[in-house]
DNA sequence: CTAGGGTTAG
């Protein structure tokens, strides 16, 4: 075994250490054998070498400083943190790059926290902190979204004249203030850089793509060409979801050529943001194009490719890409499922959702929240909703959307009554609804007829903080008119802000099941004015005339069609209650 | 011996 050769590697240090520490010589050379040592322990990843050599530096009493700092970096490279984090807290002095492996090492690992407090510790004991430690500490308040902390951090970093124009500080710090949306503190940290390079602008770029500016970020570009500075395929990447993100094809194009050009086609991250660019902007072909030539898709591109079909409504595809994607052996991460998930939901293949809701249970991914949101989905549109249900009981923290998809399913499936109370339960545990919970829930009421729970919810939707949208409009005229409440129905409507034809149509449904043939006529006028140069919505009106039996708003409806040259409209049938009669003149 | 920007999802 490795180990044992190790092992036997390391006794035979230890004399040679020991004797020659007794000597009082060759400590130096002492450090340099554990170094190698340890630097085979780190390309091996081995965990139980670096702690051999701890230990057996603990052992022969050897606390040399240097070699601690390179043990602890041992620990951290094979990720042993809590070992790394035990040896620095024995250590009796510790050298500034220890500080600092720590504290990156936090960061790395998304303990911001840590390495925040370690920060914190290194002022109390009066550790000066240099630009390696608040290159990491950005980073941290960054991803922490304490922008306070962040500032203070940087002005504490000028203050102790550390070096402003080192080109990691300054990334960070543009990223740092680009992520905690402060664009324009960003803007000028670039701006006071003298040697500006291609790092740091491509943090402004992402900086601007964090904060839905984008086209801001493909200005940026141009300054970049300005100042002399080349963009390589990462600003390429960045730049390309830019693009997406305006769905601006052109300037993707563009950018593909220039990829090209530049012999970075073949960078991974870059042909994902290409694949997804022309994927959002409807260019499937191009995107398949890309993907085709790409010698071995990993994970990201195959799901990227599959989202790509999802979204252009190719669902069969995604789904055979899927499978092209296991028999290739590369193995699906949550991404891939949740997205092939969404393809059997909107064909309501249950069957191939149970398949594939297997391969989420063998790789451990059934209760991922992306994942189990996806799986409760799927089984409610496809009318599952004891699995859906199941499914949903099996998570172990259900968030917002994992709820959403569960009351959506039980309004779907026609279970108003578990809609609702599923929909209250979430409410008591804490949970602030979203515009697509309110959605379901009226959708569940309606489907159900509970009115006065309707009201309810609508009343809380009104207090809350984005209000309701028209489509919350639209399921509370469609409850209201269910339910015959027909002129609540129409004040509701006026009392909308927004104006769309859906409300006026589902009115003009509700009016004609409950017979009510002048309010049928009210609202096609609604759907007609919001319409008027719609043929299909003069159709509509001259059949609310025809059902309100005025023939003379009917002709009158029809004159005016084919003044406007609408032939096939004039001419076409009256539906009168539910009968069709022949149109006028015929 | 420690530090910078990028890819896919509800």
């Amino acid at each position: 075994m490795r180990s044992f050769v190790r092992k036997r590697h390391l006794n035979h240090l230890q004399v040679s250490v020991t004797t020659r520490t007794q000597y009082g010589s060759a400590v130096e050379e002492a450090t340099d054998y554990y170094a190698l040592l340890l630097r085979r322990c780190v390309a091996e990843k081995s965990t139980t070498g670096v702690r051999i050599i701890h230990h057996q530096m603990k052992e022969s009493g050897f606390p040399h400083l240097t070699l601690s700092v390179k043990l602890v970096d041992a620990y951290l490279k094979c990720g042993s943190i809590n070992e790394a984090r035990d040896m620095f807290d024995e250590m009796p002095r510790r050298h500034i790059v220890t500080w600092n492996s720590m504290i990156s090492a936090y960061v790395r690992e998304k303990k911001s926290e840590e390495a925040v407090r370690l920060y914190r510790r290194m002022i109390m004991e009066s550790v000066a902190a240099d630009e390696f430690t608040f290159s990491s500490l950005f980073k941290a308040f960054s991803h922490l979204g304490i922008l306070r902390d962040g500032r203070a951090a940087h002005a504490r970093m000028v203050m102790l004249g550390l070096d402003v124009q080192n080109a990691f500080v300054g990334s960070a710090l543009v990223d740092m203030y680009a992520k905690l949306g402060r664009l324009h503190d960003a803007r000028a940290v670039v701006s006071r850089f003298d040697k500006k390079d291609v790092v740091l602008m491509t943090a402004l770029i992402v900086g601007f793509i964090q904060s839905g500016q984008d086209s801001k970020a493909l200005e940026v570009l141009g300054e970049m060409s300005s100042h002399g500075i080349e963009p390589n395929e990462v600003t390429f990447s960045s730049l390309l979801i830019a693009c997406r993100n305006l769905k601006h094809f052109s300037q993707g194009k563009a950018i593909h050529g220039a990829i090209i050009r530049r012999g970075l086609d073949s960078a991974k991250e870059s042909r994902n943001s290409l694949l997804s660019m022309y994927s959002k902007c409807g260019l499937i072909n191009d995107s398949v194009r890309v993907f085709r030539t790409t010698v071995r898709p990993n994970v990201v591109m195959w799901t990227t490719m599959i989202t790509g079909f999802v979204d252009n409504g190719l669902h069969e595809s995604a789904l055979a890409l899927f499978r092209d994607m296991l028999r290739c052996n590369s193995s699906p991460n949550a991404f891939t499922l949740s997205m092939v998930l969404r393809a059997c939901s909107s064909l309501a293949l249950s069957r191939q959702g149970r398949q594939i809701h297997a391969h989420c249970s063998k790789a451990g991914l059934d209760t991922n929240q992306y994942v189990g949101a996806a799986l409760v989905d799927m089984y409610g549109k496809c009318g599952c909703v004891g699995m859906a249900r199941l499914t949903f009981n099996a998570l172990a923290s259900p968030d917002l959307v994992s709820m959403n998809s569960m009351i959506n399913g039980y309004a779907y499936n026609g279970f108003g009554r578990e809609a609702i109370e599923l929909f209250n339960r979430m409410r008591n545990l804490g949970f602030t609804p979203n515009g697509a919970t309110f959605t379901s829930a009226l959708s569940a009421c309606s489907n159900a007829g509970l009115l006065e729970e309707g009201r309810r919810i609508f009343t809380t939707l009104e207090s809350s903080e984005s209000g309701p949208s028209v489509t919350h409009y639209a399921c509370m005229v469609d409850l209201l008119g269910r339910a015959g409440r027909l002129e609540e129905a129409e004040s509701l409507i006026a009392q909308a802000k927004q104006r769309d034809v859906v409300l006026w149509r589902t009115l003009l449904s509700a009016c004609k099941v409950h017979g009510d043939a002048e309010g049928a006529r009210r609202a096609a006028h609604g759907v007609f004015e919001l319409d008027a140069g719609d043929g299909a919505s003069r159709v509509l009106l001259s059949n609310a005339y025809a059902f309100a039996r005025r023939w003379e708003g009917v002709i009158e409806a029809k004159r005016t069609m084919r003044g406007l040259g609408l032939k096939e409209a004039a001419m076409s049938w009256v539906e009168v209650g539910g009968e069709v009669h022949a149109p006028e003149g015929t």
